[in-house]
DNA sequence: CCGGTGGCCGTGAACGTTCACGGCCGTCAC
DNA sequence: GTGACGGCCGTGAACGTTCACGGCCACCGG
């Protein structure tokens, strides 16, 4: 009965004293043991694990984790699972960060009561937010959360940032629909005003002399681009190609189209951005602008480890900003 | 110049103490002011919050874990995030856990290096496997982890467990396709021998005295679902109703008749199992056995919690067993 | 024989918080 | 007037680990 239990959570109650008792040395030894550091004969140190072995023996991770100060868990904030985009990206963020160790709690934005957001933050020792909206500043507080965020809104000083540049792929798809013979080309935006992507299409298809309209939908998601969609189809100037905002919205448009009886890629031609894996399971597969997802993990993850293994020291300030590219994959739906 | 930092992480400083001294009262004073704990006056609390605002205090997370031993984190363990299956309840889980004021850390089963699963398991008060195929008893080690598996390969004693109950929802979906005049439906199916779902489903059919035919396929992906429908097709006998071992081989399905030009519904029908959201992205809208994943994740959540509440008394068999049952969902593919 | 060296191991302290307990002071009933 | 009581607050200890430092002993060169 190794005393109370304040959490009564479980009764773990093997120590490092335990060993150390158990295999009668002290527990700076039973720590060498463990840890595999030198300063201990190889005897002792099958002697220890031994005795470790048969306890059952776990090394407690709060009493190393205060004496550490790490506990070596990213916090990976995300804007909504249910958007295929993220697990995509979640998914190359713990392949990286368990080959370097660490750990990745993870939390969608927006989801949970208030003060969440500031719990997450508080529990982490490194963040890196995807969000499509912006981080709030206040929920790093005073301490210096290492923070990287992925295609921020707004960009802010100390902290780090991937930027995706979609420049050239924006470039390349415009080439490639006008190769295929395009003349009214309607643009699926969100927001009053053009989006940062809205703004690179408008500028690309203006360079080459063709106009692009803009039709705004209500949300960046399957049921915005099938409104969105149906709408821009009852234009006097039926449009024959749709750039949607996203993939998901790509694949409402293609469902109005569908609807309509509309032959993609025949009538008209449809192009998504993000390059979801989902993408491959529709027919006809989505031809999109796509983001290099494991580059962006790993570029963020390189960023907010650096940042988390040398204090962000207000004199050098060094290179925190990262880029990567979208790179134009052509489906069927072109 | 607080002292070393020996993980060269950021450079906390303030701690309880400071506020204590900053506010001229002592450490407990401060725990009671910002634990909103009884025992304090209400201007002592006002003047301690205003130190620790000023200081920029926040609590220190290992201090606090140490003395509570537990971190209110719970482990989810999933198959694989590129399976939109696992996103679902990853994200039911998510929102369910942060309104307990609990933080999730989430693992793919088989990514990560070797040992990263019991790395993972010795940094979670708690967790929660759905991983399809069973869960390494070792991870857990001597401690005795709360763990709930959901649909568990293979039944283990001292473990909680949630099941899913297909048995009505394949029924339903036998008479269904029976009533829309299916003669020569063929099973998709993984490995050598029926797996659980494709035995309900063979033993449904057989009770309606319709014989199933059963196609194998390699793996239960898109890849897989598009070529066994594909092999299925060259039967002497076509089929005119597929049930597919889970959504995204029915994805592949439709993308297999799709190409051979066959009607979805009209000549063939097709049924999936999961009920993912990504059935509603694609044409025709999938009918599907939905899985209520919002159930599930309350089901294994209330469960994990308990058992870390309360330790699993050897004595007490207690009910470590939780049900949720599919649902037909009829969709456009039928 | 002696001082130095290096391998192995132990002791005290620290990390930052919360718990258990006890002290002080004012109020109230008897 | 005195004892009890309750509100408010402080002190020591504990949680389990790792770091810094120092001691012991065997060995070796001089």
């Amino acid at each position: 009965m190794p005393g109370r239990l304040p959490g009564s959570a479980a009764a773990r109650a093997v120590t490092i004293h335990d060993v150390a008792r158990a295999a009668g040395v002290s527990r700076q030894t039973v720590t060498r043991a463990v840890n595999r550091m030198p300063g201990i004969s190889e005897s002792t140190r099958e002697r220890v694990l031994e005795q470790a072995r048969r306890l059952g023996y776990r090394p407690s991770r709060y009493g190393r984790d205060l004496v550490r100060r790490s506990s070596r868990t990213l916090g990976l904030l995300v804007g909504d699972l249910a958007n295929p985009y993220y697990p995509e990206l979640a998914s190359a963020v713990l392949k990286r960060a368990a080959r370097a160790g660490w750990h990745v709690v993870l939390a969608e934005h927006g989801g949970g009561p208030p003060g969440a957001l500031e719990a997450f933050a508080a529990r982490v020792d490194a963040a890196i937010a995807f969000t499509g909206s912006s981080f709030p500043e206040d929920v790093t507080g005073a301490a210096p959360l290492p923070l990287v965020e992925i295609d921020p809104q707004e960009v802010r000083g100390g902290r780090g940032r991937v930027e995706l540049d979609m420049r050239a792929a924006v470039a390349d798809a415009v080439e490639h629909l006008l190769e295929r013979g395009t003349d009214r080309p309607v643009l699926l935006d969100l927001g009053q005003s053009p989006s940062r992507r809205g703004r690179l299409f408008l500028d690309a298809f203006a360079a080459r002399g063709v106009p692009l309209a803009r039709e705004r939908v209500a949300a960046a998601d399957l049921a915005g681009g099938e409104e969105g969609c149906r709408a821009a189809l009852e234009r006097r100037q039926r449009p024959d190609a749709v750039v949607a905002f996203n993939d998901v919205t790509a694949l409402g448009a293609l469902r109005a189209l569908r609807r309509a009886g509309a032959d993609v890629p025949g009538e008209v031609r449809v192009v998504g951005v993000d390059g979801l894996g989902i993408g491959a399971y529709v027919a006809p597969r989505l031809t999109t602008l796509a983001l290099d997802v494991d580059a962006a993990a790993r570029e963020a993850l390189d960023l907010v480890l650096a940042l988390h293994a040398s204090p962000p020291e207000p004199g050098a300030p060094a290179e925190l900003r990262r880029t990567v590219a979208h790179r134009l994959v052509v489906g069927e739906s072109t």
